[in-house]
DNA sequence: TGTACATCAGTGAACGCGCGTTCACTGATGTAC
DNA sequence: TGTACATCAGTGAACGCGCGTTCACTGATGTAC
């Protein structure tokens, strides 16, 4: 067994860790190029091998892209569970969790391009909702950490234990994530309309999340009866 | 000057209409196959025309793209003041807006994908943000029905006429477009969660968009000083 | 310790395909006389 | 009213290219004896 020496390396007839080294490059090229720019043969040129070897790691392009997608997932489950776990009031955990994830937008475009401009492949069950990577059972057992959802759902419920008078926490969780998810696009589109007096994202964000929390209530019932 | 007898008629070697043929053939394959699986090719056999013969109208595929950017954005801008300019009360008007805008993405995908997926033209200024398409002035002069996004703060001020106690009515309409486009992307990608209990996403827009405008002041309090 | 062997990751050449784009050409059209 | 002409939208063939994928083959590796 030979020793790996970083994604791109390669040494000899074999390259000892040419699945990952294809995922890494693979992430690389969408981000850059985005997904529908992304080729195999780039992949393959960049980690040093010749573009039929990807087939005795992956059935084909898609399956690739679908790996790219799944690891993004779990990065961001990972992340959003450390930012949970951080230090300080459950508010600035809470906070710290809406930074994590456009820090993950932004730093991670081929992962986040990957999971959610994808088709959904079928029997694929690795979107936010899915059941998520990181519960799915591999050689050293199931890891039970949960997936990317299921700790915004879990946030809310300990930043405000108080509950938000009957209403679902998944319906916040859900609103909150697609105001996350249209900062991280429009960010990411360039189309996040920037200068003086205008918020960055960060800020953007946070507002945002803080206004949905304490008036959804609210809203609600001032449109009860339409 | 034949007359025009629907966008996928032909009658002759003079096609008559075949710029306006080709958008709406562009339109509806970026719809069904999204923008990376759109090609000249299908457009042009779907008209009835030669590849060749897109030339005569287009720089090239990047320009057909744009210019169905183009159409969406002015589309788009229509149905928004339409329904500003609608019927009610103020605030069944704004939430009318809000309707529109998750019916355009969802009844127009392919203006939808081609307005935020493709990489934006240089010089081309028809954002969200942009001077829009209806400010361009054409043969018959310049027409001023303003934008999308001016729509949408104009809508805010009129309204919540008392105002937001010092927030800037853009602030709060970046965050309202961000959770419209968010909700409108995750629905199209299959990722918004459905189910019994869960709201579905007209009635999530405008529980997030009342408590975006009623929450957002009181948010900012509570993290002021941060 | 040395050797024969099974394994299988990667090779390299080739494939069929469809893409966007170009070019000289053609034929329908409307207009000037 | 008829005819010559300019215009230009669309033709059709070809281009170079790069794509994803296949296939029989090869050579490095670890292991059994």
């Amino acid at each position: 067994m030979r020793h790996w020496r970083g994604p791109f390396d390669r040494q000899g007839y074999h390259h000892g860790n040419l699945k990952e080294a294809l995922i890494e490059a693979a992430q690389r090229f969408i981000a850059e190029r985005g997904l529908g720019g992304f080729t195999l043969a780039d992949a393959a040129k960049l980690v040093g091998v010749t573009p039929a070897a990807l087939y005795r790691h992956f059935r084909g392009r898609e399956a690739l892209v679908a790996e790219v997608a799944f690891r993004g997932f779990d990065e961001l489950a990972k992340r959003l569970g450390k930012a949970l776990q951080s230090e300080g009031t459950a508010l600035e955990r809470f906070t710290r969790m809406g930074e994590a994830y456009l820090a993950f937008a932004e730093q991670e475009p081929g992962f986040y391009a990957a999971m959610f401009s994808a088709k959904p492949v079928d029997g694929a069950d690795c979107g936010p909702w899915g059941k998520g990577a990181s519960e799915k059972s591999g050689p050293e057992g199931p890891r039970t950490a949960g997936n990317a959802f299921d700790y915004l759902v879990q946030a809310l419920s300990t930043t405000f234990p108080e509950g938000f008078q009957g209403v679902d926490a998944r319906f916040i969780a859900i609103e909150v994530w697609a105001l996350s998810h249209g900062i991280a696009t429009l960010d990411a589109a360039g189309q996040l309309p920037k200068g003086p007096g205008l918020p960055d994202k960060y800020e953007l964000l946070r507002a945002g999340v803080l206004a949905l929390v304490h008036g959804a209530l609210k809203g609600k019932a001032q449109t009860a009866g339409r």
